[in-house]
DNA sequence: TGTACATCAGTGAACGCGCGTTCACTGATGTAC
DNA sequence: TGTACATCAGTGAACGCGCGTTCACTGATGTAC
């Protein structure tokens, strides 16, 4: 990353897409103005134009980046559990809470109801559906192994999908007391592997 | 209900709720200003103020009648299912589902980000917990027939919540596809109550 | 039953403000020769 | 290596707009006598 030195900035786009997350983080998404995301980072009103078409697209750029972070997450988190497809289904669902905590920000402009307005940026919606597919596959691989049930993946991604989006919704909403991440996530999902039925 | 005659509207803070439910379901919270409200409900931008303190006040009341009529809609599901402690448990979680799908705009206001600004509305909060209490109490009530594991009910509704709340806001915020949404809270809590382990 | 009057629930104009976006511009940068 | 020039990435003033809220007001309603 260049230093800015004098008139032109340097990296502005990426300093941008920055000055927005940390607005919406702090004050909520409709406190993320275009002049407020220039004031923020020390430019002209006008500027972000040069980067972007309109308010939608840097707003669209954070969330394409928010799945592309999504998914460097999963996959790190799975890679070393090469032994085991639970353990492996387990570490991306703590993976997917962990990205919503830590990126509240990124994850309300990926699923929050701005993204319906944002339906005509394709590229964004490819990397959704790639998000998804990552889970999808660790499901697939899951039940080839008969440590999941069915034999349709896409049923028991939905309901993984179902938990650790609830939870991750909660938490970033505010819902429930602070505490630690891991531990909690750790027995959701154990309870939603074994069930709560006796 | 009483009829508007001429100056007087008969029951305009009921009214000015009403639209901003509407608003907000059709064009998103954003779009839900005071004054597109009374515009829609027909009555001068000040109007409002006579049955509002602030803007914020209207979106409080908004999502504490959303409370009561969760609460109501779920004491409904579950009323019928006296024999059965998991049949109740059940209809509760479709309940909530239900619930979201069929007012948005209330989940959204209830359980969003907004609902954080509105920290210092106490009786908000007081209906909050109310509807919380319910699942609670169904949990113990499974608990204690030795239906549903564990003893400590706080964390089998932690649970509970988690998924219903997931599923609920991938439908709410479009995630999933539409589909017929009975037979789709049903699985996924089938799901829930069996876990997904074999 | 009729009337005077207090109170209530609206009106409409005005305030200051911040927004998204456009425009003509200008300073900085890099390249051809 | 030096210079002319095209291009790029900013500036700052301006546009029209809708917002939340306030204010002095007025029409409708209900009550005391």
């Amino acid at each position: 990353m260049k230093k800015r030195h004098g008139y032109h900035h340097g990296d502005l786009r990426r300093a941008l897409i920055d000055g927005a997350l940390k607005i919406i983080e702090k004050e909520g998404e409709e406190a993320c103005t275009l002049r407020e995301v220039a004031r923020r980072v020390g430019v002209s009103q006008a500027a972000p134009y040069r980067h972007f078409a309109d308010k939608d697209a840097l707003i669209a750029a954070v969330a394409e980046e928010g799945h592309r972070l999504l998914q460097e997450s999963m996959r790190e988190a799975a890679a070393p559990h090469t032994h085991s497809e639970v353990a492996r289904f387990r570490e991306l669902g703590i993976a997917y809470v962990e990205f919503a905590v830590a990126h509240p920000a990124h994850f309300h402009v990926m699923f929050g109801p701005i993204c319906g307005t944002l339906g005509e940026h394709p590229s964004l919606a490819a990397e959704g559906a790639r998000s998804f597919m990552i889970l999808l596959d660790a499901v697939a691989d899951c039940q080839r192994k008969k440590v999941v049930r069915g034999d349709d993946p896409q049923e028991i991604a939905q309901f993984a999908w179902t938990v650790v989006h609830g939870l991750a919704s909660l938490l970033v909403d505010g819902q429930l007391p602070p505490q630690p991440l891991r531990p909690l996530a750790t027995r959701i999902l154990k309870l939603a592997f074994e069930g709560m039925g006796k």
